[in-house]
DNA sequence: ATGGTCGGTAACCGA
């Protein structure tokens, strides 16, 4: 089995690059972030047309967060409970033996800001729910775009990176208690190579040079963990014209 | 050289 996550950064634009990928990967389930679609206008058909079920939560302009997958999803949520929010970053759904949870994490903008309180109260609440999550569910999975490099090796440059943003101690932090509860960074379970990052800016030139951040994740409860045999991040998505500023990150299972 | 580029949407905001 392999579960995938991908912020495309607009899926109308990225559609076509989308079907490719799903075509060449064949991943069992892709979760997805910044689709930038409303409901009414996102592509079902097109997905069906490629083999995947969709449901998906947009919004106009920004965020919106998707899955596909080859069986139907089932058991949807939304809206944690415990966050009342109206930005579309949320999507829990189970798929086949797998409790799914896709994440767009608010990025923060600068350490100190509005947005930067907004991103650590959503972390905080959004831990209490996967808590809950877990209880019911053994095998979870939690990707996404968590707007957060947990290490100094997920940093092209960590002193220029220093406490800014997607770096600050106290993201870095909210990451950990994730680990805290039993949620393992499968990218970290086997040996990568160094350099290895999942979004590069736009700007300057970043892919080319390898400026980037390793901040797209995917994170599984211990009983799912033991069963993965690999954790890579996918680049070729990346050198395509016009890609999106994300790389695909894949896990694969065994035993499901 | 403290900027740069995207996407959405229609002059800028967010990333």
């Amino acid at each position: 089995m392999k579960i995938a996550t991908w912020n495309v950064n607009s899926l109308r634009v990225r559609l076509p690059q989308v079907l490719d990928w799903l075509a060449s990967v064949q991943p069992d389930v892709l979760a997805m972030q910044e689709t930038k679609l409303t409901d009414d206008a996102f592509p079902v058909d097109d997905i069906r047309a490629a083999g995947y079920f969709s449901v998906y939560s947009g919004q106009k302009t920004y965020n919106g967060v998707a899955v596909f997958s080859k069986t139907p999803a089932e058991h949807v949520q939304t809206d944690p409970p415990n966050l009342d929010d109206p930005q579309r970053r949320i999507l829990a759904v189970t798929a086949g033996p797998l409790r799914v949870i896709n994440l767009y994490v608010p990025n923060g903008s600068e350490v100190g800001s509005d947005k930067y309180a907004y991103k650590l109260g959503w972390l905080s609440k959004i831990r209490d729910f996967i808590a809950c999550e877990m209880e019911a569910h053994r095998h979870t999975v939690v990707l996404g775009d968590f707007n957060i490099a947990p290490d100094d090796r997920d940093v092209h440059d960590p002193v220029a990176w220093r406490e800014k943003i997607l770096c600050s101690t106290p993201e870095r932090e909210a990451f950990r208690a994730l680990a805290g509860l039993g949620l393992s960074d499968l990218f970290r379970r086997f040996e990568q190579p160094e350099g290895s990052f999942s979004w590069w800016d736009y700007r300057a030139a970043g892919f080319r040079r390898n400026q980037g951040l390793r901040i797209d994740h995917i994170l599984a409860s211990p009983q799912l963990a033991e069963h993965c045999t690999a954790c890579t991040i996918d680049k070729a998505p990346r050198k395509l014209e016009r890609p999106s500023d994300h790389a695909p990150v894949v896990a694969e299972f065994d035993g499901f």
